[in-house]
DNA sequence: CGACACAGTGAGAACCTTCTCACTGATTGC
DNA sequence: GCAATCAGTGAGAAGGTTCTCACTGTGTCG
């Protein structure tokens, strides 16, 4: 390249690189070469050297799933308008993935990372990375453990409680909930309502709704908490065979998306009639929830701007690090006490809230 | 690192690498050293020696949309089970991001790109990655300029024509369809079948509504083909205008998901019965569509599928490459009359299929 | 006229690998 | 006993940038 524009490869990078002093002369015919060439610079190279590779890694469990789906995409624009690319992997909740994708990533010298992690496990995987200094933000998911990370999460304790609270206001008493977070009720059950958010999104709306029925003076009652493998088919299973058990219940939560179109569906085939026969709120307001009849009360979270703000954060940690990359730690075994970077981790909790429509009505007469 | 392990750099490369041969101690003394010191490669580096990412682009008009983000699902997944990454970028059909886009990836010297380009514009961004022999895999949308590119896409003119066949075989005759492509109508009434899937998405489709028309001797009414800008409140609005103006449509074809779902509300909100009034038949099998009432009629792609072979397709270019890497051509103007380099460009096309369900009916008495 | 600033330039180090080549010392084959 | 093989190793180039440093020549100021 620098050869053929007669030029040094120093002035070449110059006029390339847009830094430094270089005449117009040199410049025109840098340009002209390049042109010539079909030049584009080495990215890799500029990386290497450079140490910063304008990329950020983001993992998910899925991007097929519209929750998810929404917010990468919010996270690729607000990533795009600050130069910067993206990287994205599926883990399926799969931890193994997620270290491998992780591992990846790394080795590809990303600038930072966010990550919905698949669960306590994650830490594991993730402890390297932040002793390494890397900047980090989870994105829906706390990881109690690693308090020195940022997190963009949902309330979603208070917004189950306040969707159970609407149940209650209309007399429901007998009011299931639908969660992949089943299995854990015992535990879930001495949660307090404040701590409700430190949990995985489907516990820590288990969380707020036994809050809910606890503040209401209603008993939980363990098999209206029903568990359900996470896709549609199965909810809608164990929705069916929930109604078939129970016909008392009168109302139905679900705690996710997936979970809410396998209700929706199970409702249908009974054939009990919403609402009169039966209340049912979705979680995740998506774009179906007011084509259906009756168009269904949901929560609506905002996962739109739960990316935009997880990147946006990730994009402020990269900037400080780049103007103080001090802390670059790689800490040593040295035995001493205090640690001298209090980095302090960001929490920010985005509010979702109860859209109430058709699907939620007073309690069946009798 | 090298030094630590008290071993050349060499030594240690061959270890870490995997690759030559190191006697036992050597290689003990190495791994010792690099579990201490926190080691992981420097894929940046290991790249611009090796000539390869092993990291592909993909760019989409919006991983948002359902269609985008299942058939980005299916490329993860093939590309992660090839140990390959994948960069994303979304352009909205914005000819300068999806070029910014191209040229970033280019430059970070992805080792192939899956585009859903913007449109013809895309040639002139696509053409030097093209000469410089770069795998690139045309997704969804083909590029008639661009015949020496893969591409995979659907079969959208038959599939629409058989919508449509659908519907006049139930005795419609004022059948409406509602398309992004809507204005291009003069050209695309002289497409023949056989071309439409040379068109993008929407104009095929939109061929394969006036090819059945044309078979079952019926006049494509202008006023009838609605166009609406891609999203579903327009949508919504569109086909509450065509319902108030043309009163005597009785069938709906709709040529895209987002564009069905805004259709759905608009029939819902206009009071017409649905299929006793009007039949509808939606494009793209999403989940909410066996949800609202009728259940949907539709075109079922699949979306899946189609990332997946897209992603194959490249991996295998890859591979190709990879061996025979003598094609990096960089075409200088020689006037040599052959082209050497007979690349035998891949056309894949799946197949979607109509899913008949009770959205569509007879049309109504009188 | 000498000291100095300054624009423009090139040489070369650095970034971190991979990989070729040459070398040592030991073993094998004849 | 000497050549040939072979395992194991290190030196150093290459990959394409960025960036520091030193240098030249021109103009400016005292």
């Amino acid at each position: 390249m620098a050869g053929v524009a007669g030029v040094s490869t120093a002035t070449a990078g110059r006029v390339l690189g847009g830094y430094g002093k270089v005449s117009e002369t040199s410049r025109r015919k840098v340009e002209e070469a390049a042109q010539r060439l079909g030049y584009r610079a080495n990215g890799l190279a500029r990386s290497l050297i450079q140490g910063s590779t304008e990329t950020i890694g983001v993992i998910v469990t899925d991007v097929g799933n519209s929750f998810f789906a929404s917010a990468v995409r919010a996270i690729a624009d607000e990533v795009r308008a600050a130069g910067y690319e993206m990287l994205l992997a599926n883990t399926d909740a799969d931890p193994q993935t997620e270290q491998r994708a992780l591992r990846m990533m790394w080795e590809k010298r990303v600038d930072g990372v966010i990550i919905a992690p698949q669960g306590s496990g994650s830490v594991g995987h993730l402890r390297p990375l932040v002793d390494d200094g890397l900047p980090i933000v989870l994105l829906d998911r706390p990881l109690a453990t690693l308090p020195e990370v940022d997190q963009v999460i949902i309330n979603n304790t208070s917004c189950a409680r306040s969707a159970v609270n609407h149940l209650i206001e209309l007399g429901h008493r007998h009011i299931a909930v639908i969660s992949e977070a089943a299995h854990d009720f015992p535990r879930l059950r001495s949660v307090t309502l404040a701590g409700g958010d430190a949990e995985r999104p489907s516990a820590a709306r288990l969380v707020g709704y036994l809050a809910a029925l606890r503040r209401a003076g209603i008993d939980a009652d363990e098999d209206l908490v029903v568990h359900s493998p996470y896709n549609r088919a199965a909810a809608e299973r164990a929705v069916l065979g929930l109604l078939r058990r129970r016909p008392e219940v009168t109302a139905i939560f679900c705690t996710d998306n997936v979970l809410t179109s396998g209700a929706v569906a199970a409702i249908q085939r009974s054939g009990r009639r919403c609402p009169d026969d039966l209340s049912v709120i979705g979680f995740d307001d998506q774009d179906w929830t007011t084509l259906v009849r009756p168009q269904l009360t949901v929560v609506r979270q905002p996962r739109y701007e739960l990316g935009s703000a997880a990147a946006h954060r990730l994009l402020q940690r990269i900037e400080e690090r780049r103007s103080a990359p001090n802390n670059r730690s790689r800490a040593e075994n040295t035995a001493s006490g205090d640690a001298p970077k209090i980095q302090e981790a960001q929490r920010l909790v985005l509010r979702g809230r109860l859209i109430k429509r058709a699907s939620t009505g007073p309690i069946p007469p009798g």
